[in-house]
RNA sequence: GCCCCCAUCGUCUAGCGGUCCAGGACGCCGCCCUUUCAAGGCGGUAGCACGGGUUCGAACCCCGUUGGGGGCACCA
């Protein structure tokens, strides 16, 4: 027998609509994530809208860093700014006609009415009938008759736009919570549009969400206590025609920083900018990002964005707030980089190093040989591109400088010049220069011949060399490096150390 | 203060009434490998906040307590 359908399966519409306001937050990405992961699992349509109401803090250069942002990431919109679409303009500063025709048509059927009261004087209601100030709004004005109004136009007020809100409990379905109740009259009767005609974000936002045939929204947890409002709103929307509905609502977890609070814009570690700039991969960040607060399997989790796509549920994201990790962040990416076909790694690293002025940009035919050779070696002791620029550096300088720190730790004392004294010698009459016979010669040399142990004889050699304490492989280094700049570094360290 | 959300190792999580003396990952510790540092391999450490129910049986369901968080604008 037929189970009958449960629902109409009308495709799902996502959106990511922030407000170009300062720097690009990871927590706004993971919510934008999720709902791109939402929309491109289910074969769906993602609206990308720009919320820029608020003349006084947007800024088209945030503007343009929210769209480059999701580029980087591979975060592709069907809707919006660059690319169009059927329910357009996509930037709310354009749709100031929508929002007066649909106010206009809020307050002519009723749903919406027009309201003097100042703050002061709700504030003295509620002290007067003995309540809490903080309860806010009364709904005073619900009932003020024509005359009244009239009166207040003449002290020159001019009125907000308030939703009358519904005497009846408010509810709904949440995709991560399941179900979720607020009481009747616990709303206040919100403002849609200010005494000067500027339209709110509580308005705006489902009203173009109407327009726009958003069926799943997918937000952070701190919008949760907004949601009886825009029920409301859906509602009267709905009665006049402009809504076909209410979407449903999935509030995400949000995502906290080193302590349990909320991540906020100030801490650097919120700063998308930063990670891009550390040479964290997309597909690593995104990956660890999807983390926050949803999981792949029970034994994995490390995967691509195309196997997010592919698995990612909302109704199978966590409820709880999730702490963003950095080191775990660095974990996820590194198993990414060290993924990498070698020449993808190595084409990734060279703005890196370019940006340094390491290496030219195409680099030259001889820097673009030594990379090669150098990439997968590197590769795998690496977490973040930037890295190559410190692990990479000494193979294409004449001079490399040498880290205090290093120095200090292998090239001090009597025991560091007898190694770089001996590991000259071996050098200088090498018949051939090659990774084999550089590793015998000091092999021979440092470890019988001075009867050091390893970590001790190639110690001062690695520091005179590559200038740190970590770097690729010495003698693959050495043999990259050509024999004259290698006997150079030794001479240089060999300075430095007798000096010490 | 009011409203709402949340509660499994230090952290992110798996778990959707028995297969859990709770699994994975990061971190941390140890061992192996080894030319440093990594990487890799192997092993270890550590948790169901508490109290009541319901049930033959609860990490999973219900209630309460405690704790944490979020929201209460003519910001978004």
């Amino acid at each position: 027998m037929a189970v009958p359908p449960t629902a109409p399966t009308a495709s799902v519409r996502t959106r990511f609509c922030p407000s170009p306001t300062g720097l690009v937050h990871v927590g706004l990405i993971r919510t934008a994530l999720f709902n791109w992961a939402h929309a491109r699992h289910s074969g769906g349509t993602f609206v990308f809208r720009i919320e820029d109401t608020d003349a006084a803090r947007d800024s088209e250069e945030s503007y343009r860093h929210l769209v480059d942002s999701l580029r980087w990431l591979g975060l592709d919109w069907d809707e919006g700014p660059e690319v169009g679409g059927p329910n357009g303009p996509y930037r709310q500063s354009e749709r100031h006609d929508v929002y007066r025709e649909v106010a206009a048509k809020l307050l002519a059927s009723g749903h919406a009415y027009e309201s003097f009261s100042t703050n002061e004087e709700v504030d003295a209601r509620r002290r007067a009938a003995g309540q809490d100030p903080k309860l806010g709004y009364d709904n005073h004005d619900r009932t003020l008759t024509e005359a009244q109004k009239a009166a207040f136009r003449d002290e020159g007020r001019q009125p907000v736009l308030r939703l009358r809100m519904p005497d009846e409990d408010l509810t709904w379905t949440d995709l991560v919570r399941g179900e979720v109740r607020f009481a009747a009259g616990a709303v206040p009767d919100f403002v849609l549009v200010r005494g000067n005609g500027a339209p709110l974000y509580p308005f705006v936002n489902p009203v173009d969400d109407a327009l726009m045939g958003i069926t799943d929204v997918l937000r952070g947890e701190d919008l949760l206590p907004s949601t009886p409002r825009q029920l409301a709103l859906y509602a009267a929307l709905t009665d006049i025609g402009v809504a076909s509905g209410t979407p449903r609502f999935g509030h995400l977890p949000l995502v906290t920083g080193e302590g349990t609070k909320k991540l906020s814009k100030r801490d650097p570690t919120s700063n998308l900018d930063v990670y891009r700039e550390r040479g964290f991969l997309p597909e690593g960040l995104v990956n660890y990002l999807a983390l926050l607060g949803w999981s792949i399997a029970e034994d994995r989790d490390v995967f691509s964005t195309a196997e997010l796509v592919e698995a990612f549920d909302v109704t199978r994201v966590s409820a709880n707030p999730a702490r963003f990790d950095l080191k775990k962040a660095e974990a996820i990416n590194a198993t990414h980089l060290r993924a990498l076909p070698v020449e993808e790694f190595t084409a990734r690293v060279v703005p890196y190093l370019a940006a340094a002025g390491l290496v030219g940009e195409p680099p030259t035919a001889e820097q673009d040989a030594v990379l090669r050779a150098i990439a997968p070696m590197a590769q795998e002791r690496m977490v973040v591109m930037s890295e190559a620029v410190g692990l990479l550096g000494f193979l294409f300088v004449d001079e490399v400088a040498i880290d205090p720190a290093a120095a200090e730790k292998q090239l001090a004392g009597e025991t560091a010049v007898e190694v770089l004294d001996a590991a000259t010698t071996a050098l200088r009459e090498l018949p051939e220069w090659t990774t084999p016979a550089i590793e015998q010669a000091l092999k021979d040399a440092l470890v019988e011949g001075l009867g050091r142990k390893p970590r001790q004889a190639f110690g001062p050699v690695r520091v005179a060399v590559s200038g740190r304490t970590v770097s690729p492989p010495l003698y693959e280094s050495m043999e990259l490096l050509g024999r004259e700049r290698t006997l150079d570094r030794l001479a240089a360290a060999r300075t430095l150390a007798g000096a010490g």
